[in-house]
DNA sequence: CTGTATCCCACGCGATACTG
DNA sequence: CAGTATCGCGTGGGATACAG
């Protein structure tokens, strides 16, 4: 990265994000993301019983969540059987990998967010 | 927390998202906010020198960036001087909680992410 | 220097209808 | 049951111009 004026030096890039890993991030934490691999790690699920188990997201948007997800390699998608198609999702060991990460952050977020809604009153107060 | 397998019951809440937690996370971890909280974590910076620093972001997008972060409390604005208007922006002790989910989110993107591109390969041919 | 104000487009996502 | 097809809207965000 261009370090345009270099008067004091430039970061490592411990925080460096731009590139690859902000596209990943993307893909994996969007919208439903989260919530389906949080059915899955609990157990395999078919398509209609992960409707179900998230009920404000529609079909379209499910689908597009397991396409990205098996995508990349963070669940699998399992024909049980062909006469009455019947599919099942399950974690892969790559997505499994993800629950550590993603409870840090969900921990983050169960314990500041009295602070931040004080911060976001405050805020919008003025 | 490596819980034993996939096969037990429900532990309730704890992937629980869609409600208020994912709206942080929107808030927080959308496509600049970790730049420039990477920028923010190493020194105060003024609003230009956010920008060079992370040269793909638009000032439109740098402003609301910055609003949507200093109304959650994750960062501050500071008024240097109003003649010359002049701003500096630093995190706050709640934005430097931050770091360590963060750290670990991106220690687990850099980890796999040759193991994902593979399966984006993978899937990709087919 | 630090922003606002427009314009505009791509796209995430919902609603609805249809298919094997 | 497990999707695909189509339409349409809201909005995130880039480009550009202007302002205090």
């Amino acid at each position: 990265m261009p370090d345009t004026d270099g008067s004091h030096g430039s970061h490592e890039g411990a925080f460096e994000i731009a590139h690859p890993h902000r596209e990943l991030l993307d893909q994996v934490l969007d919208k439903w993301s989260l919530s389906v691999l949080g059915e899955l790690c609990e157990r395999p699920c078919r398509f209609n019983e992960l409707r179900r188990a998230i009920p404000a997201v529609t079909q379209k948007s499910l689908t597009a969540t397991l396409r990205r997800l098996e995508r990349n390699g963070i669940v699998e998608r399992v024909l049980l059987s062909s006469r009455p198609v019947a599919v099942e999702y399950r974690i892969t060991p790559l997505g499994k990998t993800m629950r550590p990460p993603v409870e840090v952050l969900l921990e983050w977020a169960a314990a500041h967010m009295p602070e931040i809604e004080r911060a976001r009153r405050a805020f919008d107060l003025e």
